[in-house]
Order: structure tokens, then C-alpha cells, then sequence
DNA sequence: GTCTATACGACGATAGAC
DNA sequence: GTCTATCGTCGTATAGAC
């Protein structure tokens, strides 16, 4: 039996062989998931894989960089149509919640897997751009006075850290009402640890 | 060549075992780490170390156990020596970033390490007992008038989460200082957002 | 550029002597 | 309880026809 997929366009193939590693990796996990897996759910023989990417790191590593492309255009968008730190870090965690739920398996792969461990020249998740993002609108806020003047990593850890603790803990089953209901009362917790207060 | 460790008690080889396993899925993680890894390692054969554990993932899951059993003791020493909610988180974020500092390897593997790849029987992390400790400390200061009575799970990531990331962050090379530089600005933060306003 | 068939090594696990 | 030797499986990656 021949397989369907003679003489289309390589970056057809590619997408092909990158959604369903996408798929398998999210719901396995890389070392859960052979070549083989991914050439029977894409539909692409494993001959073809390896003559698009180097080997199965390569096909990780394209993923991977998609992912993070995806999610820097994302927080690209809140940065141009929000001018306070205020409303584009509310909008960042808004988001991060909205893929949550939209999408809990994508977000489990971005949040735990430890990318070292088959990627070993890859960045830290830290220091990837969608990370250095939104940083860099925590250090705005501090230009525009919204924000105290502390340390960078440690503002924007209090800052995001309490969404993400969230993230997980609702990834492992243990909040069962949907992310979007507590947005309002995490916001409130997070932005009150590092705003400038208001009030004196 | 012939082993050393003939007539030794059963108890010494288990723990001969779990020690290189520590040090080794520390190191490389459990999919990179072989058994006959573990055999050297920890200079115990392969055939003895499958008389004490059932398999691969028997020798993962009781490495595992132990150190939540560790991490437990320690967050019972501090409920034990503290009174109020704000002594015992402050303890807490300290322990936490101090282990950090001596022992990274290990606090990487419990962060990062997505368990249920490996232990798919083992409950996730976020609702082991160290962590059902610290939500309790989180609910004690509740009761005691110390933090705003809000959702239990939102005031415990907000609490905790700032200082989870700054360990993360540290564990991914981001943060070059020791994090104990940064306990008493991170708990600044952290404490503020859910503490109960005492300037009204 | 796509495919099938296959090489080859490493792995987890077991058998059975001591 | 400890060990060595080995089995069978499955993984990645390649060769080579179309």
C-alpha cells in the first residue's frame, strides 16, 4: 500500500510532520513518542521525515521554535493595542489562561517539559522570547512609575508567578472550574505585590 | 571481576541504589538514565536491583517517595517551630530557596521533572503532601486574621508563586546571585499581596 | 522528494548458577 | 541475596529503488 503523499510541496510535508509531533509530544511526551509514531500520525514515511529535519532533535527543535514564535506574536498584539503595564501584563495573564483552557496539552509541554533533556542547546524556557516579553513590560511599568523600582527578575516573578502556579495546578487537575473564572482575583493579588501604592 | 557487595544487608543495597538514582536522573533525567547506569552507579548488579524493585519504574517511584518524604519533614520542623503564617511561609520560601542553593540538581528534578511521564500512577506534584502542607500554612493564616480570606488555591500560588519562579529562573542560569540575597525582597512582595492591610 | 526495507545498537527484563 | 550472561524488543537512522 503507497502512501498518499507523493509530490506535494516540502512545506506541506513539514506542517504535515510538525502538527502531529505536536499532537503525540503534548500528549506522550517526547521520549513516549518514536519516529515511527510521528510518521503514522502525519501520514509522512519515515524516509521523508529524515530527509526534511536531521533527526528526531531536529523535528523537536522545529516545533518548539514554532511554539514560542506563536506565543511572541500573541503578547506581540497585547503590547501594540495596550499602552500601561497595568493593562498588558492583566492582558498576558488573560491570555496565558485563555490557552489553558483552549489548549491544556500545548501549555502542559510548554510549562513542564523539561526542554534540556532533548534539546540540549536549546535556551532555558526563561530566556526565550515570550519570557524576555514580558519582562520587558514589567521594566515599562517601572519607567512609567506604575511599577516599584525593584529588581527586574523579582518583580516580574511575583508579578507572573502566582498565574503560573495557577497554570499548573489546573494542568494537574487540582482546580476544576475553568482558569477564566479566577482571573479577576489572581490579578488583583499579583498586581497588589509590586504596584506603586496608590493610596498614600 | 566480581562485585563487593556480597552479604550486605538488604536495606544497605536499597539505598545504594536510590542514591545513584538521585544523583543520576538528576544529571540526565529519568529517560536518559539506563539501568545498567544505575548498576554502576551504584556498584550493585543489575540482577540484584531487580530482586529489590519490581522494575525500572519501581526503582523511579520509591526514589521519588523519599524525597517527598524529606521535603515533608522539613516543612513539619517549621510548622513545629513557628507560630504564626507569616513566620511559617517566610520559613518556608527560605527552606526552599536554600535547598536551591545546595542541592540544585535535586530541587530541578522536583520542579521540573513531569513526573506522570514516567510515574503515570503517581499523583502530580501540586497535590503531594509538601504542597498540601503549605496550603495549609496558607489556610492557618486565614483563620488567624494574617491573610485575606480569599480562594485558598489562588492565595497559595500568589503566595508562593514569586519565589517558585525566582527558582526556576535560578535553576535555568537567568539569575547569577544566590538566591538567599533575594528572600527578603521576594517575600516583600509575596507577602503583601495576600496579606491583610494593617495601615487602614 | 517520497517511499520500503533493513541494519544495528541499546534497552528492559529474565534465567539460573553461586 | 547476589551475580553474569543472554534473550527478545524496539528504537533511531540509513540505503537505495522509484
Amino acid at each position: 500500500m503507497t502512501k498518499i503523499n507523493t509530490r506535494k510541496s516540502p512545506e506541506h510535508t513539514r506542517q504535515l510532520v510538525l502538527t502531529a509531533t505536536l499532537q503525540l509530544f503534548t500528549e506522550k511526551g517526547y521520549f513516549n513518542t518514536s519516529v515511527r509514531d510521528i510518521a503514522r500520525e502525519s501520514q509522512v514515511s519515515i524516509g521523508s521525515i529524515y530527509h526534511h529535519f536531521k533527526d528526531k532533535e531536529g523535528v523537536a527543535s522545529a516545533m518548539y521554535n514554532d511554539l514560542l514564535k506563536r506565543m511572541s506574536e500573541s503578547l506581540d498584539d497585547i503590547q501594540r493595542n495596550k499602552d500601561s503595564a497595568y493593562e498588558r501584563c492583566h492582558a498576558v495573564i488573560e491570555l496565558l489562561f485563555k490557552v489553558t483552557e483552549e489548549e491544556p496539552r500545548l501549555m502542559e509541554f510548554m510549562m513542564y517539559s523539561k526542554h534540556r533533556e532533548f534539546l540540549p542547546d536549546e535556551a532555558p524556557i526563561c530566556s526565550a522570547q515570550p519570557f524576555k516579553l514580558m519582562r520587558e513590560m514589567v521594566a515599562h511599568g517601572m519607567e512609567t512609575g506604575e511599577i516599584q523600582n525593584i529588581d527586574l527578575m523579582v518583580a516580574s516573578s511575583c508579578l507572573y508567578g502566582g498565574a503560573i502556579r495557577m497554570i499548573t495546578s489546573r494542568l494537574d487537575g487540582i482546580i476544576e472550574k475553568s482558569l477564566l473564572e479566577y482571573v479577576d482575583s489572581v490579578w488583583e493579588c499579583s498586581w497588589r505585590s509590586i504596584a506603586v501604592n496608590q493610596q498614600v
